[in-house]
RNA sequence: GGAGAGGUUCCCGAGCGGCCAAAGGGAACAGACUGUAAAUCUGUCGUCAGACGACUUCGGAGGUUCGAAUCCUCCCCUCUCCA
């Protein structure tokens, strides 16, 4: 008969279906940093030999802000996927960002929104410092992967300071600039990298996180600046906003329709030698995921390579020349 | 042939005497997006005018009314059910 009838009617097979049952709830159940570290780290999970980085889920705890409750022992996280609870503490950071094993991982930091109170940020302050130390004390793996401070402060230059002087007495191989682009003004985001070139050590990296646009990026290199990572060129990407060398292009724009020219004549990636604007722009208008593949591949390649113009332009001693034939194209929409 | 439902601005669809150039979607058009919740958000969307406003629209033609997308008459067309 049916047998689901069956097994309600033996005990022992029961019991045995019940232990069998939880061995799969637990596999289920893992969390997804043991997953990668049973496949032997990120590296070879993804199979992507070069060199990566996490974050820590600062920024996360910020942006999902209706989700989660900061307290000094760390945060309690709503997941946004199933709406289970989960606990964030420092050094819990450091055991799942050892455990995907990237080459450089993150401190747990909290980042608040600009604008905020200097009240705020001051406690804020002390609390991502309190929580740099402990993930420092929990870190073990230091041959194989760098954790990286986060400097914090909001606009506040003596909080900046101070952050980075405490951080620096901790002594991480490298710094991250944290708490801009959150809603400041790029004044206040040129002026506090500007103020930490000099504050911070001119041997070791310095990573502006969630910047930015192709002239953020130009702009901050000039403030010393050695790093960066951001959604920007694959998010706007998917949204139809491409990234160029004569500045951004809306490929949904009607001036597209049957424009069958590549994205950029001369650039080289697979997306400008394979397909026009105007497929491009069929595709995402139509929402083809194919469209957000292809204008991923092509903003990736772009910022790869003004990256690459940029340290080029700083060995050869020309970066003020580079700036200014760049700065002034980047923001603009091609027409 | 009989019974019923309906035709609204590019499409779907609400409105059922004045507050209606007409809700809400979609499409279209112009943008946004900064330590990543792909499929989100904002604005425009009859014509002319910078704005007040003016003008033309709710299948067609008449009519009632101070006033009609809304009520009446006839006509045209669609759909459903029964023969």
């Amino acid at each position: 008969g049916d047998p689901l009838d069956r097994h309600a009617e033996s005990g022992a097979e029961d019991h045995a279906a019940e232990h069998c049952d939880e061995e799969r709830h637990h596999l289920y159940m893992r969390p997804g940093h043991e997953l990668i570290r049973s496949a032997g780290g990120l590296h070879k999970f993804i199979s992507w030999n070069r060199p990566m980085l996490t974050d820590s889920g600062g920024f996360q705890v910020m942006s999902l802000s209706a989700l989660r409750k900061i307290t000094p022992e760390g945060v309690q996280f709503r997941s946004h996927i199933d709406g289970s609870l989960h606990f964030f503490s420092p050094e819990k950071v450091m055991e799942i960002q050892e455990a995907i094993g990237a080459d450089i991982i993150m401190s747990f930091d909290e980042c608040p929104p600009l604008p905020s109170s200097r009240q705020y940020l001051e406690k804020s302050l002390k609390l991502t410092l309190n929580w740099a130390e402990r993930g420092k004390i929990a870190f073990k793996n230091h041959e194989k992967q760098a954790l990286f401070g986060i400097v914090q402060g909001g606009t506040y230059e003596d909080l900046r300071q101070k952050c980075a002087e405490e951080l620096m007495q901790m002594d991480f191989p490298g710094y991250s600039i944290g708490g801009l682009a959150v809603g400041e003004s790029k004044e206040d985001m040129f002026r506090i990298t500007a103020f930490l070139n000099d504050v911070l050590p001119q041997d070791k990296p310095r990573y502006l996180m969630g910047v930015g646009t192709p002239s953020d990026l130009l702009n901050n290199i000039a403030r010393g600046v050695d790093m960066f990572d951001c959604v920007m060129p694959t998010r706007n990407a998917r949204k139809g906003s491409i990234f160029t060398r004569h500045g951004k292009m809306i490929i949904k724009a009607a001036r597209y329709k049957e424009d069958f020219r590549p994205i950029d004549e001369e650039c080289g990636c697979y997306t400008c030698t394979h397909f026009s604007r105007a497929y491009i722009r069929h595709l995402i208008t139509m929402n083809e995921i194919l469209g957000m593949r292809l204008t991923t591949i092509h903003s990736l390649w772009f910022y790869q390579e003004l990256m690459q113009m940029a340290r080029r332009a700083i060995l050869e001693d020309r970066f003020e020349d580079f700036l200014a034939e760049y700065l002034p194209v980047l923001d603009r929409i091609v027409d």
